[in-house]
DNA sequence: TGTACATCAGTGAACGCGCGTTCACTGATGTAC
DNA sequence: TGTACATCAGTGAACGCGCGTTCACTGATGTAC
């Protein structure tokens, strides 16, 4: 029911909006961010210079329209990991956990990573989306210690997990085509606490 | 003899430079970057809007003729560190070190924070300087290993010795007046590997 | 099922805005003799 | 020390450019009866 035949019209739009994602994002990652005009994106798409901003505000925002990922799931899979777990390997386990299956993905992360790395406006964003993503991890981990509120260790101990995640996705896309991205984030998991002592 | 008076001329760019780089910022932390138009800035700083791009080729460069505090002494001091210390040691005791009489520079530094928060284009160009930084370090601990070339493990470890001394900073900007960026970094290095074990 | 009206996606054209460039000039500082 | 010329910092004015907005319209889709 209420997954229901949507209207013409509404399959429509969200063919219009895949367009110009795809067409934005195929662009900045060949020609740069900042070389790529909005026109061009909006003919790419097939549709009329003026459309591309009925559909999103500004030419930066259609980069983060599929960015949602990663840490839509995080919280509920990291409050279901087992309690006798610590903190730290009840991360390890999500963050691995949540990169099952990306291998299908690869070539769209690739385009995003070289769309977002052409220009510093993209990384900035993508600094503000990673920011929201510390309070999101800081805040899970607060709450599965049964604590109320986050406090220093909780905050830090995100910031080192997304670091990690953030490492291993780069040592994925720079790595051979056929490489797991979830191996490589329990690799990282399983090095540090060597690396620190 | 090297050091001797400069010219006349020397000393008035050198005093223009700094006043459009103090107008900058503090117009930039007060009203955000984008608000801040090329022309206030000029104006604050006693020249005339055309001047401004006599010294700086952007408006986002402004911001980044003072960056070089932290990272321009790190290698140095940290191939000083004793033999007997190992990587995370050493690391920690270097940030700890560069950290030193940062208190004088306390309000400069918040101007800056704040100046770069202000935009995701200094957030993204920020991210750019963090990632030569983090270059910069790992090649530190690679060479102090007597390795001639980075590994997976340097990069990781220079990565997080990065994330520990931005946390710090973070804190002790969020914190009271009279705090000690030096013992906060410390407190970092020294809480990590109880965190991840 | 068929007609009449409402809604809304797409478009064209013109424009405001602020960054950064280009061209041409002035006057002060620096240098050669 | 004094004069003649070269250099260079600062400025004014005009402009190119691409993002994003505003206004006015068309034609297709959706809905009420």
């Amino acid at each position: 029911m209420v997954a229901a035949t949507p209207t013409p019209r509404a399959v429509s739009t969200a063919r219009v909006r895949e367009a110009l994602i795809d067409a934005a994002l195929e662009l900045f990652a060949r020609d740069g961010f900042d070389a790529t005009h909005s026109d061009r994106i909006a003919v790419r798409a097939g549709v009329s210079p003026r459309t591309f901003f009925r559909y999103f505000p500004t030419k930066e925002s259609v980069v983060f329209h599929r960015d949602h990922w990663f840490m839509r799931s995080f919280a509920a899979a990291y409050l279901e990991q087992p309690s006798t777990l610590g903190d730290y390997a009840a991360l390890r386990k999500t963050f691995v956990g949540q990169a099952e299956g990306f291998g299908q993905l690869r070539g769209r992360i690739e385009t995003y990573r070289a769309a977002v790395d052409s220009s510093p406006v993209l990384l900035g964003r993508e600094q503000e989306h990673l920011a929201d993503h510390a309070v999101t991890v800081s805040e899970a981990i607060a709450r599965r210690r049964g604590d109320r509120t986050v406090d220093d260790t909780s905050t830090t101990l995100a910031i080192i997990a997304l670091t990690l995640y953030q490492r291993a996705l780069r040592r994925w896309l720079d790595g051979p085509a056929d490489g797991e991205l979830a191996a490589l984030i329990d690799e990282e998991f399983a090095r540090l606490p060597r690396l620190v002592r």
